[in-house]
DNA sequence: CTGAAAGCGCTTACAG
DNA sequence: CTGAAAGCGCTTACAG
């Protein structure tokens, strides 16, 4: 076939031009062409410019599928994650869009369970049928070394978000949930709170223990501590929220404040505590962690710590694509922020 | 190359089997076990059962990328969508995952702003540079006119998702919100509400007409009307809920139910209700559309109409691919269903 | 029902 | 700095 077949193809889909008719076109050999997408420095700057030209005035765009083949590997990335909350789940898809625009790479999601007998074999043939140029890890299957071991053995391109580090830097995005639970704990501290309550979130994602350890630690730096009569296990869900605030709202004294490790439980504190008829900020203070949208949605609004997800997402692809030298940012962008509403007030 | 190669390679991946493989272990060509990966019926019974014992042996799996090469197609479907509630996205995307199962297609996510300059073009340029064998659309891309004048121009397969039909069955899966409507009007008319308020989604989404049109033909069937003193237009925004439920509850007289056309307008009404000391559902019943996360958050919880949206994303997939043969699903489990909480109550 | 040849649009390995 | 040949793993078009 030769690009010249391309007049009277009435189908109105006129065919994209290939590398060959770039070639044609700017007097040189495709693989001379080839040296131009890929960026080699091996092309004559005069030579570089004609072909560049050629390219733009066509709209040359390289096939994705034809490269991926001969490279051997695609020009797919793969978002794997088993985190129930959806607006995680689309802001982190969002910033990998961020950090992927203007490349030629897509994104595939993959949604999954960890606890499924054949989560890895899923994954592992997820990975090679599509030869994927990368995946992008998010709790809690970035906490599994199961899966790292699985990248490795398959020599699969992986960033891993978690919530301190796990990895060498090369794979890792921290969010630092730690500085979050600690600027919880500062705050309703200042708002001279002593007798504050926890609930955590489940032992299977790590963040439940930064946010914890970094609670106490900001508590500590206040001269207070956390009381373990006063800590729950929760399961970062709005049922759990309820479970551990009705122990906790039922103990005499009750606390006078109380941190959740995440909205949905704090969501659900809030229920617990208007049942009871204690009312926020005044009988009770209260601090969520994430931002998401049912923080502002409360009545009253919740105080929280805002992890910025799309930011991160951002981040890790940049990571994953080793695009870091057009990073920009300031790394407080990055860091868990306190964001005070009405739920929060003094003792 | 050749799979004997295979044998000494030391970095753990092992080489997968191509094609060439196959037909060599079974003693064929590869152009026959190409009609076998096909599922061509020029193929001997015997020939195709020895061949697909070795493809089952070796865990053989034909390349995408190099079937999409020859093919001029990928086996990619990508979602487009400009919906703002994370939860629809999370939840379209898990079903359009349920239908895509075992076809060996993938899934590629593509968030738009329909109202960009740059909105057909890059759509275009996505589905052409990745060769995509088809697209999904969601509301309101769905809706756009524009956008399916552009599948039929560039040859792209497709399936809109809407509230309605507004294109050929092939091309369409409706989510008949109109019923959803109908079975609120019916719910708070049987309750004995006769002075009920609406406030619709904006004008940009079909559905809010849908909506409207279905609680009018509902209350009808009761011997009602809506008054359209008590109509507002909002924005499929808690924030518009709260605006048009100010002016729908400093009313005198007042509504006694409020049909909301979203969860999220049925949450700012709830937030108003509750700041002028009106209570749900002794005072006012209230009930919204979606069944969201938040419809079980609030307090009392929201009656509310569900739309499976897993379940239509499902059936999207399956539309697209021509797998709809294995659909064994009853026509009501597609359907809206009202259900029933605690914001909605006698008069 | 089956196969040899050519091609999809790129890159690698080699040569100059 | 540039190019001719071979190859990535499949399918199409043709022949038998």
């Amino acid at each position: 076939m030769d690009a010249s077949d391309d007049k009277g193809r009435g189908d109105g889909a006129r065919q994209r031009p290939t590398i060959n008719d770039i070639a044609r076109l700017a007097g040189v050999s495709k693989k001379t062409v080839s040296r131009v997408i890929n960026a080699s420095p091996y092309v004559q700057k005069e030579t570089r410019a004609r072909i560049q030209a050629v390219m733009d005035e066509t709209g040359y765009a390289p096939d994705p599928q034809a490269r991926g083949l001969a490279f051997r590997r695609s020009f797919l990335i793969g978002l794997v994650y088993d985190n129930p909350n959806p607006q995680y789940v689309v802001n982190m898809q969002l910033g990998l869009l961020d950090g992927m625009r203007g490349t030629g790479f897509e994104l595939l999601v993959h949604p999954c369970r960890r606890d499924s007998d054949s989560f890895l074999a899923d994954l592992r043939g997820f990975i090679e049928r599509q030869r994927l140029f990368g995946v992008v890890l998010t709790p809690s299957v970035s906490e599994d070394e199961r899966v790292a071991d699985l990248m490795a053995e398959i020599g699969c391109a992986y960033v891993r978000v978690a919530s301190v580090a796990l990895d060498q830097p090369a794979h890792m995005i921290e969010t630092y949930d730690r500085i979050g639970g600690q600027a919880a704990a500062r705050h309703l501290a200042d708002l001279g709170h002593t007798r504050v309550g926890f609930i955590s979130g489940p032992p299977t994602f790590r963040s439940s223990f930064e946010r914890r350890e970094g609670f106490e630690s900001g508590l500590a730096e206040r001269g207070l501590r956390l009381d373990p009569d006063l800590a729950r296990i929760g399961a970062y869900t709005f049922e759990s929220g309820i479970e551990c605030a009705r122990e906790l709202l039922g103990l005499d004294p009750r606390p006078t404040a109380i941190f959740a490790g995440n909205d949905e439980m704090a969501a659900g504190v809030l229920q617990v505590a208007r049942q009871m008829g204690i009312t926020v900020p005044q009988d009770l203070s209260l601090v969520g962690f994430d931002d998401f949208e049912i923080a502002q949605r409360l009545l009253p609004s919740l105080t929280t710590v805002r992890t910025p997800t799309r930011e991160i997402g951002c981040l890790a692809a940049e990571r994953l694509l080793g695009l870091e030298a057009r990073d920009d940012r300031t790394p407080d962008e990055r860091l868990p922020a306190l964001i005070v509403r009405q739920s929060s007030g003094p003792v």
